[in-house]
RNA sequence: GCCGGUGUGGCGGAAUGGCAGACGCAUGGGACUUAAAAUCCCAAGUUCGAAAGGGCGUGUGGGUUCGACCCCCACCACCGGCACCA
């Protein structure tokens, strides 16, 4: 009798949903609970191959945790908001919450043919009224507690979309939407204040469990680094005073070498002192060029210095009265520290470059050797060489140095300790139709007025019409009965915001709304959060490693703080998952990673066979190249599988199988936490051999067999199961593995003479070492006779190094 | 430039101080078959040797150890993150 998975699997799937076999009950009176979530769905076509590969060790952990004895909840959803919807909107006219409609059936489905176990029950779209109801309500918590602000700043700005983008939108200058050059311009802007927050982000990666290349990456991108604000005394060259410049510096050692000051173009005191600017022109000019420059123009050319001094003001060095000439240049972020810079050309090669462009003179103040280039941080302080030309610290050295300088202005008033941190403030907005409106008005006599939580949600309008206007303004704009509204606070005439939220909103929360998906009252019960808790196992790609994850830890740390969630870490553990490559073009390059869709996978050779070949090519973090190679000796496995059925003898575990048996519980059950679904193959395959070679297999082996293979192979699992058993595998607990049971009362022991490998002899279990060398010198001559020994090594039952 | 990760047969990959290459693919041989497919069995790191057996082998060079893919030092390559970050 062949296995047929094509009629099986679809029996299985359709069981599963029909009994709800998955459901996750809250508060469940004897289970403990456990919350595996998978990355949900972006509503943009059909399932792909990074799919099958996120989605099935999570699977895997769901279904193992059941049989524990677990009370699991593993949901699915969709992140609906967002590009895929609205570009296809523009090309086809099809309505975004249609298209996201469909969508949202069709990956249901696909899901269904994986055999995945989710609870169908908590699916939650974030483009549905009753779900960006709440993601409304947490940016209205987020502006009453002063963490939302609009302001005019300078932002990414991608001039193809013509929307704002965050920073984390616009890694590496280009436009995640479109690939374009990014560039920098003035708008309003809603953000959000992210920044305070970077302290606590760190601590929440500190303690979430993770692979540390993507802790790593969260905390460049965090970017914290210790140093020191200085004010120093801005003049006009008439003398009068103007006010104070805040630079920042990593590097107050070398304050006495200060030769220039430079702020960001951007930076307030050119439009503040414009009247004491006496070349002002060239100075807008200066910061007009810069703001059009892009990304890509700015990082090809990191030699080539340009800047433009500023005539009219200078600075004075707060430690020896120095006068010092201000310039501005676009490599000062005005984003990043105070926006503007103290140079010290001789121990910073940057300012080194830009000195030797301007014809800026230099001066030591730190020994070595600066007339080629710049002595740096690194070098100074890993000699910790002595300062030079710096009044009373000269002499002394710089780790010594570094804290006496920085006390001295402390002292005096000058300079404080901070930390500065790379992350901005996360702006929030987006000039698109398909996102969550704002649930704000504005109102000339009241100003920016929120709505009324009980008036959520502000349902976005329909229109026909999904491209901003001329002057870049959202499609909302040109929706007249949705802009015009009456202020909740005065009654009068108003208008709405007519930006949206970015597609990042309704992902930053949406493992809570799991947790109580149908809650009208609140983004979910208390009580329910409470239980559900911390996701324990959190798994997905890693591209959204800065990003996603990010903006999670951010709004649970908020949501935390205000009372509305219990806890301030969302993920106890995440699991990146690596990338399905192609072949690079070896044996058989017609197939490529995105050419290969998983539904053909399961169409040619079942859900079972695709999920056990992708995961037997490597590991969950490994980056794999898809192939169909190997997949032969996944169906070979599955139909030996089948085959158990007929050779069948026995009841109890037998002792030929014993050993074996045990051995494998311990592998799988310990391998299935760390999602390393290969070796448990192997593992699994390893057990199959033994028992056909011996031509039988009992069944309470195939009892233990079938429930351990089931997390990985569902369907296959279930239907032999329940042939020989005539009950359900779903009511039956995990195996348990007895140590006594691992290891045979004879062992094969490696000896070793003088450290090299010479022979495996069959010994018995924790033999002494002198009843072993007395076996040697009986039947193993050849490796050991009787002669002086000058060193024995022995580790019972692991090796035998003798040194002649 | 800074930081993190990885480096093992023809290929995907096992092994985290104790028999390197498990498991699988591809390959070669055999059985079954009119034949092929499927299935089953056997072989296989490389090199010298007829064989027995020996040499060499986990990116490179050194070190620690009775013993190193594994730990330490230096270097190389690849992948990833950040980057005119003050």
């Amino acid at each position: 009798m062949n296995y047929d998975f094509k009629s099986i699997e679809k029996k299985w799937q359709q069981k599963w949903v029909e009994e709800k076999s998955f459901k996750a009950i809250d508060f469940h009176p004897t289970k403990p609970k456990y919350y595996v979530l998978y990355e949900f769905y972006n509503i943009s076509g059909n399932l792909h191959m990074g799919h099958l590969k996120g989605t099935v060790p999570a699977d895997a952990l769901a279904r193992f945790k059941r049989f524990k004895g677990y009370n699991v909840l593993f949901p699915i959803g969709g992140d609906a908001f967002g590009l895929p919807a609205e570009n296809a909107a523009i090309k086809t006219g099809i309505a975004p919450a249609d298209f996201v409609e469909a969508g949202m059936k069709k990956v249901l489905s696909q899901s269904q043919a994986l055999g995945l176990s989710f609870d169908y029950d908590r699916t939650i779209c974030t483009s549905s009224p009753d779900y960006y109801k709440w993601t409304q309500w947490i940016f209205l918590q987020l502006l009453k507690h002063g963490k939302a602000y609009k302001k005019k700043g300078v932002v990414n700005f991608c001039p193809n979309c013509q929307t704002t983008l965050s920073n984390e939108d616009s890694q590496g200058g280009k436009c995640d939407r479109c690939g374009g050059d990014v560039v920098q311009k003035e708008r309003w802007v809603w953000f959000l204040k992210m920044k305070e927050y970077s302290q606590k982000l760190l601590g929440n990666v500190d303690r979430i469990n993770m692979a540390e290349n993507l802790k790593e990456a969260q905390r460049n991108w965090i970017g914290r680094s210790e140093g020191m604000e200085v004010s120093l005394d801005l003049y006009a060259d008439s003398g009068e005073k103007l006010g104070k410049v805040e630079i920042f510096t990593t590097c107050i050692e070398t304050i006495y070498g200060m030769t220039f000051v430079v702020l960001a173009p951007e930076h307030e005191y050119v439009e503040k002192f414009k009247d004491n600017i006496k070349n002002y022109d060239e100075v807008v000019a200066y910061k007009q060029k810069t703001a059009l420059r892009s990304e890509f123009d700015r990082k090809s050319n990191l030699k080539e210095k340009t800047g433009c001094k500023v005539e009219g003001l200078y600075v004075v060095n707060p430690v020896n009265n120095a006068k010092i000439p201000v310039y501005l240049a676009d490599f000062v972020l005005a984003g990043y520290g105070t926006g503007a810079v103290m140079a010290v050309p001789t121990h910073d090669q940057r300012d080194f470059d830009f000195a030797k462009e301007f014809n800026i003179p230099m001066i030591q103040v730190i020994e070595g050797d600066v007339s080629k280039q710049a002595v740096e941080k690194k070098e100074y302080l890993a000699k910790n060489s002595k300062l030079l030309n710096s009044a009373e610290f000269s002499g002394m050295k710089v780790l010594d140095a570094k804290k006496k300088i920085a006390d001295k202005l402390e002292k005096m008033g000058a300079g404080k300790r901070v930390v500065n941190y790379a992350m901005g403030d996360w702006p929030f907005n987006r000039q698109r139709y398909w996102g969550e409106p704002f649930p704000v008005v504005f109102c000339d006599h009241c100003g920016t007025v929120p709505l009324d939580e009980k008036d959520l949600p502000l349902v976005l309008p329909k229109t026909k019409d999904y491209l901003p206007n001329e002057k870049g303004d959202s499609p909302l704009s040109k929706v007249e009965s949705f802009v015009h509204c009456k202020c909740p606070k005065c009654g009068r005439d108003a208008v709405r915001e007519t930006d949206t939220m970015p597609n990042w909103a309704g992902s930053s929360w949406y493992w809570l709304r799991y947790c109580d998906p149908h809650n009208d009252n609140a983004l979910a019960d208390f009580e329910k959060l409470k239980y559900w808790g911390s996701v324990d196992c959190y798994t997905g790609g890693t591209e959204h490693i800065t990003r996603h994850v990010l903006y999670a830890f951010f709004w649970q740390n908020f949501l935390y703080e205000i009372g509305a969630v219990p806890t301030r870490d969302p993920f106890i553990r995440k699991m990146g998952s690596g990338l399905i490559l192609d072949d690079q073009g070896k044996k058989m390059s017609k197939s490529s990673a995105n050419g290969v869709s998983p539904l053909e996978v399961i169409d040619k050779y079942g859900a079972d066979a695709a999920r056990l070949h992708l995961h037997f090519l490597g590991g969950y973090e490994d980056n794999t190249p898809w192939t169909y190679d190997g997949i032969t000796g996944i169906t070979a496995f599955l139909d030996r599988v089948w085959g158990l059925q007929d050779i069948i003898k026995g009841e109890e575990v037998s002792k030929e199988h014993r050993i074996e048996l045990n051995k494998l519980i311990k592998k799988v059950t310990e391998d299935i936490e760390d999602l390393k679904l290969n070796t448990i193959i192997s593992a699994l395959m390893i057990f199959m051999k033994k028992v056909r070679e011996d031509g039988f297999i009992t069944k309470e082996e195939l009892r233990s067999f079938l429930i351990l293979l089931n997390p990985l192979a569902p369907h296959i699992t279930s239907e032999v199961f329940e042939r020989v058993f005539k009950t359900q595998i779903l009511d039956e607990k995990w195996p348990e593995y007895d140590e006594k049971y691992l290891v045979d009362d004879q062992v094969d022991l490696p000896v070793q003479i003088n450290g090299k490998m010479k022979q495996v002899v069959k010994v018995k279990r924790d033999i002494s070492q002198e009843d072993l060398l007395k076996f040697l010198s009986e039947n193993y001559k050849a490796l050991y006779n009787g002669e002086e020994l000058k060193k024995v090594i022995y580790v019972p039952n692991r090796i035998l190094n003798l040194i002649k």
